[in-house]
DNA sequence: AAGCTCCCCAACCGCATGAAG
DNA sequence: CCTTCATGCGGTTGGGGAGCT
């Protein structure tokens, strides 16, 4: 049996609200605060909804400091580089924007911004044509410049490329294990870009991106389960570009419960 | 003008967490 | 310690507006 729901929602209102419910809403926590009890503040407040319903309607849309509008760049660019530190924590990220609701970040991020993204990786504040900017795409990288697989292949010649395509399948999907703060789940990514200036490469799964670097923080992923293929794919890739082979990371690459047990901030 | 598709975002859902008893 | 339950959070949904044919 799961848990009693916090209201009955046969008796609630449900849906958007109507400006007389907000106006409601809104001069009875002006006049008497929240009182710590969202539960029961729809009763005393006399409105037919869900105390969570309140609570999200106040913190996400009544709230007096709530910014509206569009983002500017500067809070993109906040949004990136919490983004590739700690991923999907929109209340983290959100209280490092003041104004701004996780509600709307995650919105923003999802229908917007992740867009904007993956456009601006050819365009935007590169030096050199054939290398993104580290600073503008601190989303996708652990440091350096790095080159997206797909212009990687083109610098190498017609036959290299077809080599490597017949060696490699640059677009499959990859099984890793993530870490999280509190455990270690297993996911799939497939890799677009790699780093010249590192032994780094950047991939993207459905999710989110994740760093390939020697950090074993949260995010970093573990080799095992035909990953190894991504070494071996870098170091390909590089070779051909007089960049020295890097080895693998000293970190355990091949023993999930090693990896589980490594301390986190080495 | 009508119908269709796409996109945005407010709201909901269910799970995790932590406080209280 | 265990249980209960309010709160907070991230993922997901769906209504409605905008744009296109």
């Amino acid at each position: 049996m799961g848990r009693a729901p916090c209201c009955d929602k046969n008796n609630v209102k449900r849906g958007p609200w109507s400006p007389d419910e907000d106006s409601v809403l809104k001069s009875y926590i002006e006049t008497y605060g929240t009182g710590g009890n969202w539960i029961t503040l729809p009763k005393k407040a006399g409105l037919r909804r869900c105390g969570k319903s309140c609570r999200l309607r106040w913190l996400n849309y009544l709230r007096p400091d709530i910014k509206h509008g569009g983002f500017t760049e500067e809070e993109d660019e906040v949004i990136y580089s919490l983004y590739n530190e700690i991923g999907t924590r929109w209340s983290v990220i959100a209280s490092r924007l003041p104004g701004r609701t996780d509600n709307d970040v995650k919105n923003y991020w999802n229908t917007k911004l992740k867009k904007k993204l993956f456009s601006s990786r050819k365009t935007t504040t590169m030096t050199n044509p054939n290398i993104l900017s580290s600073n503008y795409d601190r989303g996708y990288l652990a440091e350096g410049p790095c080159v997206p697989v797909d212009l990687k292949l083109q610098e190498m010649t017609a036959n290299q490329t077809q080599q490597f395509h017949n060696k490699y399948d640059t677009h499959q999907a990859l099984p890793y294990y993530r870490r999280t703060r509190n455990d270690v789940q297993p996911e799939m990514c497939s890799i677009t870009s790699i780093s010249n200036s590192s032994p780094a490469i950047t991939s993207v799964d459905c999710k989110s991106t994740t760093s390939f670097c020697g950090s074993m923080g949260e995010g970093s992923f573990c080799t095992d389960h035909g990953v190894q293929l991504v070494w071996d794919f870098i170091n390909e890739l590089l070779v051909e570009d007089e960049t020295p082979r890097f080895d693998q990371p000293s970190f355990p690459t091949t023993d999930l419960q090693s990896f589980v047990n490594w301390p986190m901030n080495l």
